[in-house]
DNA sequence: TAAATAGTTCAAAATGTTTTGAACTATTTT
DNA sequence: AAAATAGTTCAAAACATTTTGAACTATTTA
């Protein structure tokens, strides 16, 4: 594979096997600029708790972009990461 | 999401985040040419049932193409599959 | 026709992922 | 200062995936 980290491969399409963590990135790419994990959390209607462990999961995997400020945690999808892991997954294979 | 199928979208990403799966997917991209699962699981030294499982999976994603020939089984990517499901996923969200 | 080969199926064991609730930190509002 | 809000952490429970080996079908070779 080309250019790209096996591990952080793998990291990204476990990411996006999963039905609320692709409703989340939806939500993100309609959105489009930075929302607060709560928004999101309050409309996809899962619990707070839930909520951190799949942000955690998308931002290990290095598909969002997410910036504490305050009390808010504010997430954004990080398209480079969606370009290089999956957009050009199957040239780069 | 445009035009897909999101329970397929799922087994598409499920299939893809796993490095067995992802190692038969570069064989099979660089062998540019049906090879038996035999082979395959040869090279990649898994276990037949172990490669059997595999195979099922990618195949019931739509990410091969198999096709038995008397005691063999052939199999091929399935390039439109990755197209739909991985290349545009991005701009389909 | 017996033995070998290619692959599948099944159930159990081993692993890995996701959800839940309670307890927590840090910040903001009353 | 107390209460409310946003999010995290932890361990347990629930659930899902993967590996294993034995038994199987179907085909080919000796």
């Amino acid at each position: 594979m080309k250019n790209v980290n096996k591990t952080q491969q793998i990291a990204v399409f476990k990411a996006l096997a999963d039905p609320v963590r692709l409703e989340i990135i939806q939500y993100l790419k309609q959105s489009d600029h930075e929302v607060s994990c709560g928004e999101v959390g309050r409309k996809i209607d899962i619990s707070k708790t839930s909520g951190s462990y799949h942000f955690k999961l998308l931002q290990v995997a290095g598909l969002i972009n997410a910036r504490k400020e305050a009390r808010e945690k504010y997430v954004s999808l990080n398209q480079a990461t969606f370009d290089k892991y999956v957009t050009n997954f199957y040239k780069n294979i």
